[in-house]
DNA sequence: TTGAAAGCGGTACCAT
DNA sequence: ATGGTACCGCTTTCAA
């Protein structure tokens, strides 16, 4: 590998000057810097990022933390992330637990110390409180995506779940379904709940005197396929589900249609996140609630760098838009229709 | 954050004894070990991997270079990878490009280079020539998926193409079809050449007259689904594609379904990959060809440490197994039927 | 404008 | 068995 010092005497100066003309700083003759930059494009080299973070301090590395990266809606999110990260020279350390135990989580915590990211994107992850010891201790800066737990400071980026989960309730409500159950996740989590909270709220508002059937399933397409099966078998009134997730979408409509419900005259159904596997159903592609992923990524780093700078942040909630495909009807009424 | 020395004085011992500690390596008497260790744990204390490599020559650090993050294909390699880099201690640079140019692989090349990763997991990406003087002129080592490219080396994991696309037809002309098609793509890579070779061959041995159907679509389903509707108005005939790749079999339920064709009755399909997006379709989960990802991704990494450790890996060629779904109809004689 | 030199956090060699 | 120390590649202060 060559080094600075390798220029340096090729060139004929200092390793002072090929640093500094390395890094666009300090003052330097034009011609020195030009006869620098060509000798350094000649012979092929590359700063070592280690050496100098041993120097600066900052090792331009961010870790996130994903849950796993085969949903595609975590890679959507990286990509975001990416593109900033990008443009600020920053590299990512994407890290993902073999398991589920938090002892894959401490092993992932330990490996970022050891680089020495400079921040930490966090998305989702069961057995978060685990972490917070050790990003606490270090003190180094977390953006919080979906969640905003306390104990990893107050910046994070969501979407508008509670309002998300109005207007998909009033989606349903003006294409003609009235009584509306929900399939929600065992597993709470605050975004969830806010789904939740906004359904109910939703429900009482348009039609106060119905208390609609809310079941819990765990989270994939299996579990809610069994609940919603059950659902429909003890309240066959249900003419839509809205579901907290497109997994238990998906798991409703499988449900449904093992009961010979036609989809969507005598069941509608809106999911959540607009997942790939929902949009690109064959026969039914999942009307569903659009996580604008890429946004949230890129707002997420953006944040981060901004602290990283020293500013201060502000957390942002995002509108969520809905997507009405096959497994809504068409909505009559004055408001614009499908879209 | 907390260093070598910090701990030493601390503990009231050298520097040197902390390190050899930390490592587990050298002469320490147990009882100072003992002591160091506790120390270590009471403050904290992570050894900085930047300056480790500083004198160590190697970083620890595996660059993986993955066309795109939100292609489950790669996130499950990625995992199988992840698994033996956790147990070696290595931590991946995960490394996918914003966009197709290869502007973008080049500066993902820089940053790998910058960060002076120790090896290189190359996934199939487009642009691959370029990057390859980069690999070449600082000589780390390149273990490639799917492809093998001579210009990286001659270390590569993939599956056995051809016979598994032989598999596919033998297991359709098995199931009663005659007039079995292919959907190929038209972006050349080795992989996708083979599987046509492979379907070609099998159609010669099975029906020496009868001259198969080819036609070529670009990745994804959209352009899959346009090629097999042309496809099928063209060659009414046909009862049966053999797809390059699940997209194209996806591709080519969709035109199917859409010209009023019966999936499997009027037309058998068999794709490539088995993606998530194939197994999870709730209406048609298509017949596939698997391929064992994360042992790919495992036995590539295995590959790596071999090289690393100066040892001579020998590449593998994987049996890739058939699953046949929905999409294909039950094998008649005396084999044994779908799984 | 430019060069010399200190030091970042480790490892490993050489004494003791 | 343990301590002292040179040095890895780089940034940055200080002097010239």
């Amino acid at each position: 590998m060559v080094t600075l010092k390798d220029v340096a005497q090729r060139v004929g100066v200092s390793i002072r000057a090929v640093s500094h003309a390395v890094n666009h700083t300090g003052r330097l003759a034009p011609e020195t810097r030009e006869k620098i930059l060509t000798a350094i494009h000649e012979m092929g080299y590359y700063p070592n990022q280690g050496a100098r973070e041993l120097v600066t301090r900052r090792s331009k590395l961010i870790g996130v933390l994903t849950p796993s990266l085969s949903i595609s809606f975590y890679a959507r999110i990286i990509s975001g992330i990416q593109q900033v990260a990008h443009q600020e020279n920053y590299t990512l350390l994407l890290m993902s637990p073999l398991g589920e135990k938090s002892a894959d989580y401490q092993f992932l915590c330990t490996q970022m110390l050891q680089r020495r990211v400079d921040g930490i994107i966090l998305n989702p992850i069961p057995s978060v409180r685990d972490i917070a010891k050790f990003t606490r201790s270090c003190g180094i800066p977390v953006i919080q995506i979906q969640n905003h737990i306390d104990s990893f400071g107050s910046d994070y980026v969501q979407v508008a779940n509670s309002e998300s989960a109005k207007e998909a309730v009033y989606a349903l409500y003006r294409s003609g379904c009235r009584k509306i159950a929900m399939v929600s996740h065992s597993r709470v989590s605050e975004e969830i709940a806010d789904r939740k909270r906004g359904f109910l709220a939703a429900m009482k508002e348009m039609m106060p005197d119905y208390t609609p059937v809310v079941m819990e399933s765990r989270v994939g397409i299996p579990d809610a396929r069994r609940v919603v099966g059950k659902m429909l078998a003890e309240h066959p009134e249900i003419d839509a589900i809205f579901a907290a997730s497109d997994y238990a979408g998906l798991g409703a409509a499988q449900a449904a249609l093992e009961l010979g419900r036609r989809i969507p005259e005598d069941l509608s159904i809106i999911g959540f996140d607009n997942l790939e596997i929902a949009a690109q159903q064959l026969v039914y592609p999942l009307s569903t609630v659009d996580q604008p992923k890429e946004e949230i990524g890129r707002i997420a780093m953006k944040m981060m760098i901004d602290r990283l700078n020293g500013r201060r942040p502000i957390s942002q909630v995002l509108p969520a838009s809905l997507i009405l495909r096959s497994t809504t009807k068409a909505i009559k009424k004055k408001k614009r229709g499908r879209k």
